[in-house]
DNA sequence: CACAGGATATACT
DNA sequence: GTATATCCTGTGA
């Protein structure tokens, strides 16, 4: 189980080392294979700007979910990292389905395994994720987290949907998967 | 490939 | 107040 320890860190450092992890809420997820860096001096980032009702919980402490929504429609879910009052969270972008997938495939009216969590907005649905899961704690239910057993194989590569900071190298994944909400080349 | 869908934030008048 | 952009996805050309 992650602690709260491992989010107080350089958030590039997290995004990076989530890569591998498995992430289950309420039982159903998979393992982690794809996120993006979001720090507090990044103009992309929803913090820097200052804080509003619905970023909050990205100024909270470090360890919890801040979860928004996306163009109106989509959930996306982001771990908070570094210290309490500093903006800087992890985007979850993609996961390998292990757990639940059935459950998921039922929430999202798809049977393609593939594209089950192959996104921010799709893996939300898929671990139903709502913004009743904002700000809470990631150390405890309904969320699990558990360690990579081993070291994975990294790419990194600019970020997606953005138009301020695109050339920073700051989306991470799982070299090879064919989970990832887009294809993801060189380093 | 284009584009609708529609909450939230910011930048204007 | 109105206009425009956004950490996106499903659908239909």
């Amino acid at each position: 189980m992650l602690t709260r320890e491992f989010f107080a860190r350089c958030v590039h450092a997290v995004a990076r080392e989530l890569i591998g992890v498995e992430l289950l809420v309420d039982g159903v997820g998979g393992r982690i294979v794809e996120t993006e860096a979001y720090d507090h001096e990044d103009p992309a980032a929803h913090g820097y700007r200052g804080r509003t009702e619905r970023n909050a919980s990205m100024f909270g402490p470090p360890g919890h979910a801040y979860v928004y929504r996306s163009y109106g429609i989509h959930w996306c879910v982001n771990f908070v990292c570094e210290g309490e009052g500093v903006a800087s969270a992890v985007l979850i972008r993609a996961l390998e389905p292990t757990s639940g997938i059935d459950e998921m495939r039922r929430r999202r009216g798809l049977d393609d395994e593939r594209l089950l969590c192959a996104g921010p907005g799709r893996l939300c649905q898929a671990l139903a994720i709502t913004h009743e899961h904002d700000g809470l704690p990631l150390d405890r239910p309904p969320f699990a987290l558990e360690e990579a057993r081993e070291e994975p194989a990294l790419v990194a590569g600019p970020r997606i949907g953005l138009s301020r900071a695109v050339e920073q190298p700051w989306r991470y994944g799982l070299a090879g998967s064919r989970f990832l909400s887009r294809p993801l080349r060189s380093a």
